[in-house]
DNA sequence: CATCTAATTTGATATATATTAAATTAGACG
DNA sequence: CGTCTAATTTAATATATATCAAATTAGATG
């Protein structure tokens, strides 16, 4: 997991919690012991503690030390530096590093090719799709393509030539003039454009 | 607790998992269906419903049915709505209605007097102060008051009028000149300021 | 209608963690 | 030093919840 990702989450974990946010609230208002601390918030002193460690732990609070005395109070410059940090990540993306946007098609490959030849032809028009992708990628581009050579390049993969000659053109993967056919071009790589 | 307070953590809670992040960040390049979801994010089916469930429930997700394929979408208005609403409570306060900013000098004061006298003195310095401040409250304010009278007056709550009274003057409670006392004004409601 | 697929619901399990009692540490004070 | 106090650490418990297998639902398709 990326450390972005992961600071993501650790800040939201150690605001996620009802105690945490109550003592957060305590302490924007004034610096506060402990024992205060679990007097105001109907807490015993170790879940305090506990609450204050996590705390801690990011830097959203320090302690000082008194004798047996410790003041906590809020460290509003990391609150707003996590806060500000927080923002420019969430919607736009702890995408980046962290995820393999071809996964999905990756899956469907496994599952109905051997790498080389295709195993069986999927129903599901979504993943139809995939293997068609797959498919056309194999055969020349740019090239004027007769059906019976059509016919040859698609037997090294699969037996039924014309199901998969028929699904190439039907889905837009190839275009077909006068019984000669094309590789048709890419129209986007986005997935949304093809319904 | 508050309504407030309780969006908060709602709202912390839905972020406090990195699979919702990581689901938040591929839906915030694109709309994406459950399948596409589990292939991308390597999670099987049931978690990325209950996760998108969550998600849904604070309203950040919002599904497009077809079919039997649901597509799922950020709601980056309700994403926005919601962390400016965050923002705006975090420093200042879950704090308002949440707590009793008394709590603590009336659990001191439960222990140490049973309302009208005065049980036993604390040995700590932070109780010690709450409950001499809860015994000059008893004392008439801008009067002088001689040696004896002031005894007489402490003596309705504790024997040992001379401890008290010297704890008085000398947690500042009291002044004296000349064998003659008087209610100190109050400085301020904050405990900070006495230390 | 039988079948296939996408998604959800249900049920089980494992992990995380909030809470607190009991024991421990460490400073203050006589 | 012995005692008192504030706080922490430890240990135990209870609750929440992330995950996924299995069963179920509902739409699509032949």
């Amino acid at each position: 997991m990326s450390d972005d990702l992961q600071l993501l989450v650790s800040f939201f974990k150690a605001l996620a919690d009802e105690s945490r946010l109550r003592i957060i609230g305590v302490l924007a208002a004034r610096e506060a012991t402990g024992g205060e601390l679990a007097a105001l918030l109907d807490l015993k002193p170790p879940t305090v503690t506990h609450h204050l460690a996590k705390l801690r732990e990011l830097g959203l609070v320090a302690r000082r030390v008194e004798g047996t005395t410790h003041h906590y109070r809020l460290v509003p410059e990391r609150v707003e530096a996590l806060a500000k940090q927080v923002l420019s990540s969430e919607t736009v993306a702890a995408t980046d590093a962290t995820l393999d946007h071809d996964a999905y098609a990756q899956k469907v490959l496994r599952s109905f090719t051997d790498g080389e030849t295709i195993l069986s032809i999927p129903t599901s028009r979504r993943k139809r799709d995939v293997l068609l992708a797959w498919l056309v990628e194999r055969l020349p581009e740019g090239e004027d393509l007769p059906e019976l050579a059509l016919n040859a390049l698609i037997q090294r993969h699969h037996p039924d030539t014309a199901a998969l000659r028929r699904e190439l053109v039907c889905s837009g993967f190839l275009t077909r003039e006068r019984s000669v056919y094309r590789r048709a071009p890419k129209p986007t790589d986005d997935p949304a454009q093809r319904g």
